[in-house]
DNA sequence: GATACAAGTTGCACATTATGGAACTTTAGG
DNA sequence: CCTAAAGTTCCATAATGTGCAACTTGTATC
């Protein structure tokens, strides 16, 4: 039915238990059996004995009392453990302090999901653009700084990768692109600007009143490790000669080369 | 083999998949496929072909050069989507530099997973006790106060399913238990001891010169979702009556009751 | 308070799918 | 250049997961 993307590398129940888990984490929240398996498009009783595993492994769990099932302590332990070797992470947060301090912005380090970025750690600065934001929020892929700039910087064919889903949520709000029209060419031609010029940005779009710009850490292929945002509410950041661009081109710059390959 | 635990509720291919993911998140960074497969009992064809479904889920990612195996980014997402949604780590990461400041020490926020504490959330103490520590470090179960407060506040029968092997790793060090004796019966006496005192401790027997406390922030099933932990280095926190363990308990107290069940 | 409906769970016969040994390829070392 | 070890692919076998339908449980309706 769906044999366009080749030979399929693994195994097939493995892939659709895993597209399950997968599912779980693009969810909002907890959800019913029934809708997991509609969502998903697999019988109910198959989507059970999945979950039946990942409930046995602690990967998920099923609330107590509405029975809807949502992800398990098991996965924050792997999901933290993934995060610990990830070096360029932790290199990154200890200078997010620093990067607050200096633009008076409020600072966020992400990384990039297959299905949005991911916030990893953040810290307030002096002026109070954001005041509360979760780990593990997950930003829009295109109408947030930090997800355009994992789009600018992602790996070869990431746009063509994009889930449809994912552009028409986007389209939602119509200050999106310049001409609001989120094809896939509208996407590298807008990708191919940023990635000259360094930086991402957005206007009040995301969330009216706020400014963002964006900048990845990029590893030795150029490719986007992590994303630093600077949030803040003045719109003369937005200008490229700002102080903040500067901060953040200087900062990010310095430390894409730290992610060095080994010598030996 | 070891069809001791009754019939298995899930898929056996799938459980045995979780079983080399459970095992990545274990162990201490990049692995070979060979290694893997021999620590899991497994051949190596099966973990290969589960690997390869890792990867394209972006579960798993191979190192280029060496061919190693190693956790991926989609599992950063999958863990910090997870942690999103457990309410009690936001809250009570909002209120670690409360606790830094008013103690003084450094202060973890943990979670517990099937093979060990994790650390979620950390902020430094104006003593410098510890001053560097990455998101996700695993703390040992039983040589940690950490570990210790999750143990005590276990739900019914974590003790019983504690891997042998962990307890062997605990045993290195002698100070570990009075007794130096980790039997499962020493256990649930040092168990009881700490869950009337209220917190847990170490003296200096994780890292020299270091001592902590510990407690639990309990659901309403009086089972721990997470544990605070403070690190300094004056033993005299260690007396039941210091100011730190009254700092500690209190606080602990006070968002146990936040967990409670929806009313609804 | 009884009935109907939906969601969650379990059982079963079938054949699709995962399995593991061995063969093959590639990389590292002597 | 040859040996050894690790990674990857092949293939026949049967063990395994599959879907449907029956069953159970919980919730909304009348």
């Amino acid at each position: 039915m769906a044999e366009t993307e080749g030979p399929g590398p693994g195994l097939k129940s493995l892939d659709a238990a895993l597209g399950v888990l997968a599912h779980m984490a693009r969810a909002d929240g907890a959800q019913s059996l029934s809708d997991i398996a509609r969502d998903c498009g697999m019988p109910r009783s198959k989507v059970h004995r999945y979950l039946a595993s990942f409930v046995a492994a602690g990967l998920a769990k099923q609330e107590g009392r509405s029975g809807r099932y949502d992800l398990g302590k098991e996965a924050i332990h792997l999901g933290l453990s993934a995060l610990a070797r990830h070096d360029f992470v932790n290199h990154a947060a200890e200078d997010l302090p620093d990067l607050a301090a200096l633009s008076g912005m409020t600072v966020l380090l992400s990384v990039w999901g297959n299905d949005g970025a991911t916030v990893v750690r953040w810290e307030r600065g002096a002026s109070p653009a954001v005041t509360s934001m979760g780990l593990g929020t997950t930003l829009p892929l295109l109408n947030s700084a930090t997800g355009r700039g994992f789009l600018a910087w992602a790996p070869e064919g990431a746009i063509g990768r994009i889930r449809d889903q994912e552009l028409r949520r986007a389209t939602r709000n119509p200050l999106l692109l310049p001409d609001a029209t989120p094809s896939r060419a509208g996407l590298r031609s807008l990708v191919a600007k940023l990635r000259q010029r360094g930086y991402a940005s957005v206007d009040g779009d995301f969330i009216p009143g706020l400014v963002a710009l964006a900048a990845p850490v990029l590893d030795w292929q150029n490719e986007a490790q992590a994303v630093i945002t600077l949030i803040g509410v003045d719109p003369a950041v937005l200008d490229p000669d700002s102080e903040a661009v500067k901060i953040l081109r200087d900062y990010c710059a310095r430390k894409s080369v730290q992610t060095a390959p080994a010598t030996t």
